[in-house]
DNA sequence: AGCTTCCGTATGAACGATAAAAATGAGGGT
DNA sequence: ACCCTCATTTTTATCGTTCATACGGAAGCT
């Protein structure tokens, strides 16, 4: 005993306390009308008589008046949110764009009244369980997957179960069908040899991931059908290697190219963490990166900038942009209960685009280059 | 059968075709029970006859039933959202910790059952403007504050408007009472200079930013503190400068330094990123970082752990933890409707802890060390 | 038996908003 | 006068959940 004894009952709920203090119904006693009324000024101005909307809009501004979320949300059965994974921040990579989708992807989405909603998870299927129930929650409209892999579990499973998704990036094939954005890496790595190639570079190596990894297997396949159209394949001359996204990989694959017979003169980098490696290991031979050897690295990191880096740089707020448009177009169309209108997903593939610096260019007037200022010959 | 002859109920079916499917009426129709039996079963067990909850519990999980987050939410009058302004990726700086920041948030919030709500904002104008509205809209139960300045104006404007929130990072004074978690920056850069001083360095620079910034201030006090602890002030020996918080800066900087009469064997930076342009000036001039000149940088970035940097990492992920928790506390209370028992605000100091890498010990084997690898004389 | 206690479950009423339908009132035509 | 149309506003019902309370029945006490 002395413990159960809530005979006061109906004595606890005195004041509001909460966040929501006026709501539709306070506007619309203040108002002199119905709630109704005050909600179609705010959703459906046109129905109502301009005076009415006159009145009740500055009834709303006095006294502060938002609608409530979470209630619109509840009856809409939308809760305009979009749920994304935020992956723990990997200690030897430097390249980290996830920040960068993140905000395009908060950017995009505050543009059409959508929030994006984060979680964590261990792993893909963690991943996978938990915007299954964060939709089935009613949590999220849907959820955006990025870093997807040739053979992502993650896009069968939320397919199947019926979770609306788009993907920052695709699988290799897939019966299932869903709506994409993706960035030509293969263009991108294309497009930093044809940079080196009219520079004059003739043996540009390629430092990458090892195979499986779709984006890292795209941008070799680049570099593989620049060197092969600038006809730079001739013999014996594969200057590509693969490795672990590290640094010190980086300088260790860079090292063992620079030690070979026919050393490159220009490298293409699969991420800027492997170029600022490879930077290392030019450094270390003794020459100079940009003047004796171009490296060019991929996603322009904030590393990249901060060190004069010529890297590749993906439109990733553009990426953002799709992605939370389409997700919009797949979520909003609730209400298709005839027919079902055949509606194609999205299938896009978005250019990168080569952002120039020291690295690859020792004529230009940037960080890198004042750094190293030795004398030129050009 | 005799369980399913109701024929009339074949009428409502109207597909489901939204995200809710499955609705604690459902649940509570296939048990046999009341909405509210149910509901006991998922928030107060211990009401219901075992018997009853097991076939309950059964029936839950042979449907797939979640709870209704939205419908929870406006019950509740608290969404269990927590708001978090992203910014924009700076591309000068290279220690973002901003991710590490969110993650950490994200992390700590799932344990009890919260989500982040990321949300952009153009200065801190509007994201103070964000935040009050995302509150008074319900969207969210507080806001989580960081990168606070000394005279933050974000912290006056919230409370005045009365939105809970906690930061990460403290004004310089404020007759506001609110919570807050910061890092001992003093602390961490005299830590730097402690391990410095014991490695033998007497001429111990800093590279720091202008002031005015209390992030910066307190790591440059740290440093001031600590060299005049070990009495390394002397004379005019005042081996400290101030710079943007860039790469090139930080080259600038230390150049400057270098090229003093008494060049110091050893710096500490306000950040990795003006180690890093540290890093570059010291190669400049000849010189081997952690052989010839020790470095220290700050924030422990991902770009610290590439390129071999010492610095002083802030446990950024207990901040994280904390935050939380205090958010939870303060925005828990809902039903405090009497005497308002005075709940002291957390005012909490971490000490934030040196990871030392080959940037200070030629001796140890890291990558540096093995990029630099030098006959040592020790 | 009659009364209270207590446990387990069921019912009604919110939470705040909106879609759909109904009501109101002002013209307009015959 | 009558009915019809149109514009404007109000009423009703509902989204899915939980709080407060009511209710039925078994046990305990007198």
């Amino acid at each position: 005993m002395g413990e159960g004894d809530n005979v006061t009952a109906g004595f606890r709920d005195a004041r509001p306390a909460s966040a929501q203090s006026v709501t539709i119904s306070d506007v619309a006693e203040a108002a002199g009308v119905s709630r109704q009324t005050v909600s179609n000024v705010l959703n459906a101005p046109d129905r109502v008589r301009a005076e009415t909307r006159e009145r009740v809009s500055r009834v709303i501004a006095e006294l502060g008046y938002h609608p409530n979320h979470m209630a619109r949300s509840l009856r809409a059965s939308s809760p305009r949110m979009i749920g994304c994974r935020i992956l723990p921040v990997h200690a030897e990579t430097v390249a980290a764009i996830q920040d960068r989708f993140l905000h395009a992807l908060a950017e995009a989405g505050q543009q059409c009244d959508h929030h994006v909603l984060l979680f964590t998870a261990a792993d893909a299927d963690a991943e996978t369980e938990r915007c299954t129930t964060l939709w089935r929650a009613g949590a999220v409209s849907g959820v955006v997957l990025y870093d997807i892999t040739p053979d992502d579990a993650r896009v069968s499973r939320l397919t199947a179960a019926g979770v609306p998704f788009t993907a920052f990036g695709r699988t290799a094939t897939s019966t299932e069908q869903y709506s994409w954005a993706d960035v030509d890496n293969a263009a991108g790595a294309a497009a930093a040899i044809d940079h080196l190639v009219a520079a004059g570079h003739r043996r540009i190596g390629f430092l990458g991931w090892p195979e499986g990894s779709s984006v890292g297997d795209a941008r070799a396949r680049g570099w593989l059908t620049a060197m092969d159209r600038h006809g730079l394949l001739a013999g014996s001359h594969r200057l590509d290697v693969r490795g672990a996204d590290t640094t010190s990989s980086g300088t260790r694959l860079m090292a063992e190219l620079l030690d070979r017979p026919g050393p490159p003169t220009a490298v293409v980098a699969a991420t800027d963490t492997l170029a600022v490696g490879a930077l290392h290991a030019v450094r270390d031979h003794g020459l100079i990166p940009g003047r004796d050897v171009a490296v060019v690295g991929f996603d322009d990191s904030p590393a990249a900038t901060a060190l004069g880096l010529t890297s590749v740089r993906q439109p990733i707020e553009e990426v953002g942009r799709l992605v939370m448009a389409e997700m919009l177009r797949l979520t909003g169309r609730t209400s298709g209960a005839d027919g079902e209108p055949p509606t194609e997903p999205l299938h896009l593939v978005l250019t990168p685009e080569l952002v120039v610096r020291a690295s690859s260019t020792p004529h230009k007037d940037s960080p890198l280059f004042e750094l190293d200022a030795h004398p030129l010959h050009p």
